[in-house]
DNA sequence: AATGAATGAGTTTTCATTCAT
DNA sequence: CATGAATGAAAACTCATTCAT
């Protein structure tokens, strides 16, 4: 009996949680953090003001709960993606791949993530998350052009990534709209073939 | 008399206009738009709330003010330099260069635009202002590049914009600590050398 | 069959208001009544917040409930005390003593009312309760005083009532760190001793 | 000129702020302070709810700011008062007197200390400004009674510290009504005179 | 009888903006 | 031109109470 209505709680508690994120979400990446209000996410969740509260104790509470999901879930895919390669070139190509994948699938949280990060005081917040996952992503890298033997790893894979923000910035900023494809494709010829597809 | 009288009254508005945009700068490209008051950037300023309401009929427009003051400067920096080059890869790594020097000689500027523009209803005040510089600045990229018989232009603007875009973003968020200068010199190499640095 | 079910539900019934009553009461005692929300009082009380108002139709009710409960004990035990003695004396001296023992064993009872007795609002739906007993309690030491023969009763009865409220406020403050019994004793011989304890 | 209006500004401040301890306090003392709302003392003092916000950082800074003015009065009232007296009967007497004419001159305030006593939370928050207050007055009481050589001067200082503080209590709850004066010297008669005024 | 999800009115707090001087 | 006191609308948050199950 009682198992039965614990159940129905669960799910209730369930379903609600995952309107407000899905909500919050949304709005903060469009409207971001500070300019996002408690009933406009209650609005588009379709749940009273009091109700967020049952669920996150506070406005930063929520910020905090969507970056942990996401950067858990996105971790767990990349970590996923990079197991076993034929090549070191390979690698790199699907690092490329799937990291533009994770954002294209994430959308709202990367544009969140992104607008964040240039709020001081908001991301300190959030700021430990983060840092660790920055930290993982260059270390793949510079192990990466270290296989393949690259006169400078460290810098190489600083460039990458740095092109490959700039790639994800432009993506953010124009949608569907930017050749995110074609951009990765070119990316990833650039930094593989030993002939600069740049100058003919 | 009164004209060296409206000279003076005319210096210290300047004086006071000068204060308070500074100020503005550096606090919304710190904390924020939202994140920041009124009566911080009195504060800053060493002015008092009621003044800055003389100068700018509001919050918004003492942003407008901000960010049409950098832009039109930031232009005619970058247009300035373009003038006359030996060769188009002079040229590109000339607007490689001086790029990143207005960036570094405008951080807090930079960092601002960077944050506003994940903000939609924010950036809509200033949309019109920054879309007209993002198309010069593309246009002059397939420009270079069609000079630099780039098998295909407009595809490599936008790698090296990417890029571009990329490096400023690091280094708006790291500051100092980023190697901008050694990035940008690797960034010219990837785009005007025929054979890759990056593989051995 | 049915009567066996029948008792058991009051005895359960009974149980969970005794448990609610109880938490309330130390909840309110400690926290104040406005201080204490409902959803502490269900922790507390280790029942669920819907279930309180199967028993007390709001939080001013179980307020109500939880004041007259203990007036009505305390009347009791107070009247009881009072039966017989051989002298006016001794009488006092079981007065002092009998009300200091029932403020001990309810501390906190009468720890919410006087945190309560400053409170205009919410005493005024208690008032009536409290105010017979404090009627009772001083014509009580009138009569005292006048078998006694003390030159003025009334006054008299008075100043034994503040000082005795005095201690038990003192007593509620610090709790049993206070020499209540010692401050009882002395009471009682300041107030039938023809001979000054105070002054050598 | 900027003198001029500097200090009208602070003549304006000054009175907001009185206005606004003064409703704090009645409202505080009668209602208690979870109990009132800072609309409520908005109304009651005549501004706008966030002109409060100007002259304190918190509902419970308010709170402080009355505590601290009053005790600061208070205890400079009362050490004034205690300087030079022919015999310690005489310093007895006054201590009572001019305790009780400063309640009488500050009801309100000490209609608030007693009702704020009550409550853990909001206490603590006054706590350390109230103890050093309790501990001057038991030291005095111990001091005096040493000096009138009673049998036991802790003791004594502790009854009278309780009848008075009763007295005050009762004085607090009913008003006018109650007849402090008569008390008080009903009190020191009480404490100073070698037969004991209450048995004939 | 018992649960806890859901509500909404009310509370504290913030801040852009106005205005008398 | 300059000041900062004052306002009020909106934000974050709390909590007694209701209700479907």
């Amino acid at each position: 009996m009682a198992t039965k209505a614990k159940r129905r709680f669960k799910e209730m508690r369930l379903r609600s949680e995952e309107k407000i994120l899905d909500a919050a979400l949304e709005l903060f990446a469009t409207n971001g953090y500070k300019n996002t209000s408690i009933s406009e996410i209650a609005k588009k969740a379709d749940i009273s003001k009091g109700l967020m509260y049952n669920y996150f104790a506070s406005k930063n509470a929520l910020l905090r709960a969507i970056v942990t999901k996401a950067i858990t879930e996105g971790h767990n895919l990349v970590q996923h993606a990079m197991e076993d390669y034929a090549s070191p070139i390979l690698e790199l190509e699907h690092l490329v791949l799937d990291t533009f994948e994770h954002v294209k699938n994430n959308f709202q949280f990367w544009k969140l993530l992104t607008s964040l990060s240039h709020q001081q005081d908001i991301m300190a917040s959030v700021q430990d998350l983060v840092a660790e996952e920055k930290k993982w992503s260059i270390q793949k890298g510079i192990e990466l052009f270290t296989k393949l033997k690259a006169p400078n790893p460290r810098q190489s894979a600083f460039l990458l990534g740095a092109a490959m923000d700039g790639i994800m910035l432009h993506y953010i900023h124009m949608g569907d709209e930017y050749p995110i494809d074609e951009m990765a494709k070119n990316l990833i010829e650039t930094f593989t073939h030993p002939a600069s597809i740049h100058l003919g």
